[in-house]
DNA sequence: CTGTTAGCGCGTTCAC
DNA sequence: GTGAACGCGCTAACAG
């Protein structure tokens, strides 16, 4: 075990408190005792222990995160980023845990955190949790805010991408291109807020224009990742009638990546018989033989605002009644490819 | 703040002591006062304070883990979620970082971890780092276990794959298929003790050979992404000359697919006039117009392995003098797709 | 400028 | 069966 300040102030030959003031930089101390202080400090190596200090300043210098999973893209990954880099500057540890849409794991993880005083907590919930989880925090005066994702029924700070916009965006782009046959490619992990959203823009786009022929396309195993989901929903859909739509928009990119193999390998061309847009702006998009059109968030910007967005909460600036939370609403953008 | 000992035994009218063992499962005690207490504990929403647990017991229930970053494919994404699944069972918290191959953001992260009293550290090396770190946590008695690389000077117990082993079955497909100019497309991350592995693979196989052409592209600018140096170096390198290779090794699948890119814009096709082998086995690969042939490790394997082995030593099967450190090397995969 | 004292919440020892 | 008392390492209030 490391050195305490017991063991410091024994050598030098002055109190616990003397060399706390001096290791943290108070002031009401001479020059030299702190120097000499300092000196031991370093031969000893000597390291705070957070866990003690947590215990009695009721700050852990931790925060957790929650995701789904890191493994549809990058989109997590790179929110974690933007995370993780304000966090360590700021000396703060970051718990990440996954779910994989799992709702008793993120009542886990939660219960975990708790369990751990984290100071903070970053999640993009899954929808059907236990708001319980969510009330105990705010009881235990924890502040949480919701990324990407939000559920009903929890007021919070929240940030998230206009997902409306985006799929609007998305569906009008094609539109534009004379497509009225435009189906919507769904994913495993419906329901849930942002794809909520995403269907409304697209069915909103479509009325706008008048346009009746509306369709969602999905499957029912739940189990596939994305891009197995997203080539079987429509090798499914083909298998079992004509391919009677040109356009096809995707909720995420790797949906539409698993959708663009099924099409190529019926024989259809991208995009002159199928024009594909995804979402997410993966890195991996413009590698691809027909790159991707999609639509981009700011993921890096999200993390980064999240988390200094929670320091300022877990910094006492604490949502008092009458006072409101933050709603975030970061504005998407669509990249055109050679996919539409 | 939460319930404590303390809250409970007041309202239950027994002592810290009593209520410590009902919640502990200790015997020694009635069951009327267990039911009692726990009843009231239920009530009060206890959740026991790991950092002070951890203050008295040593142990924080929490371990560290350094990557470099999360970005490049699924590579460390999957290990994490071996990790993590292992962990979560375990009541561990994971306090991920990630270095972007910034040395001194390792060492601070080492620091931290410390500061911290994680009882484990997982870790994915930079090479070049200052080993003092490692030393430091040696003599702190903190184990910690290299996952996938490793840097000379330091024992302790390693989690790798046999790179040699992957890049030989590789390089030797190439052979076996006709091909005699092979080259190797190294990444941004060089040096680095699995990069050097795959070289050595590499090289002793068009050796074993008989086969005297060897040469490595790489790239001087290593700010790019994985994708973007495979494309770029592969660009640089026909602008500067004749495609003079018939099959190209990339150390991982991003290099392979930035290199895919740059030589189909080259008018090369694949894997007629350059055949490509990469290394990782990212799900992306096989929805690729031309499926990437490539190596695959087990990944989710390593990380929950990484787990299983950190707890063992947390719980106090500690190396001991004499004793060995476990190095396990899992075997390589070589998965033939058609770009080869 | 420096020291004393008293916790934070839990875990352990020892006494009853 | 139960409880009193002390200590983990750090922080803070109060003295001097």
């Amino acid at each position: 075990m490391g050195a305490t300040l017991d063991d410091i102030a024994a050598k030098v030959g002055v109190s616990k408190t003397t060399v706390y003031r001096a290791l943290n930089g108070k002031d009401r101390i001479s020059s030299d005792t702190r120097d000499a202080i300092l000196a031991v400090a370093k031969e000893l190596d000597y390291r705070p222990n957070i866990l003690a200090s947590g215990l009695r300043s009721k700050r852990s210098m931790a925060i957790g995160l929650i995701f789904n999973d890191l493994m549809a893209g990058h989109f997590y990954a790179e929110i974690f980023h933007g995370i993780e880099d304000i966090a360590t500057q700021n000396n703060y540890g970051v718990i990440l845990g996954c779910t994989n849409g799992i709702v008793e794991k993120e009542k886990k993880l939660i219960n975990l955190f708790i369990e751990r005083r984290v100071d903070g907590i970053i999640v993009s919930p899954t929808h059907g949790v236990d708001i319980g989880c969510y009330l105990r925090l705010k009881k235990e005066k924890i502040p949480f805010v919701f990324i990407d994702r939000r559920i009903d029924g929890i007021d919070t700070d929240i940030i998230t991408t206009d997902d409306f916009m985006g799929a609007y965006q998305a569906t009008s782009h094609f539109i534009s291109l004379g497509h009225k046959k435009i189906v919507l490619l769904n994913g495993p992990e419906y329901p849930c807020s942002t794809i909520e959203k995403r269907i409304e823009g697209y069915t909103t786009a479509l009325k706008n224009n008048g346009i009746k022929d509306n369709k969602i396309i999905s499957l029912s195993d739940k189990t596939l990742d994305q891009k197995k989901y997203g080539y079987m929903a429509i090798k499914n859909y083909l298998a079992s009638g004509p391919l009677d739509f040109t356009a096809v928009f995707a909720i995420n990119d790797s949906l539409a990546i698993g959708a663009y193999k099924a099409l190529v390998e019926s024989g259809a061309r991208i995009p002159e018989d199928v024009a594909i847009i995804g979402y997410n702006d993966d890195e991996m998009d413009q590698y691809l033989d027909v790159p991707l059109t999609t639509i981009s968030q700011p993921k890096y910007e999200m993390g980064k605002k999240s988390m200094e967005l929670l320091l300022k909460r877990m910094n006492d600036e604490v949502v008092k009644a009458g006072d409101t939370y933050e709603n975030m609403v970061m504005k998407p953008n669509l990249i055109i490819r050679k996919s539409c």
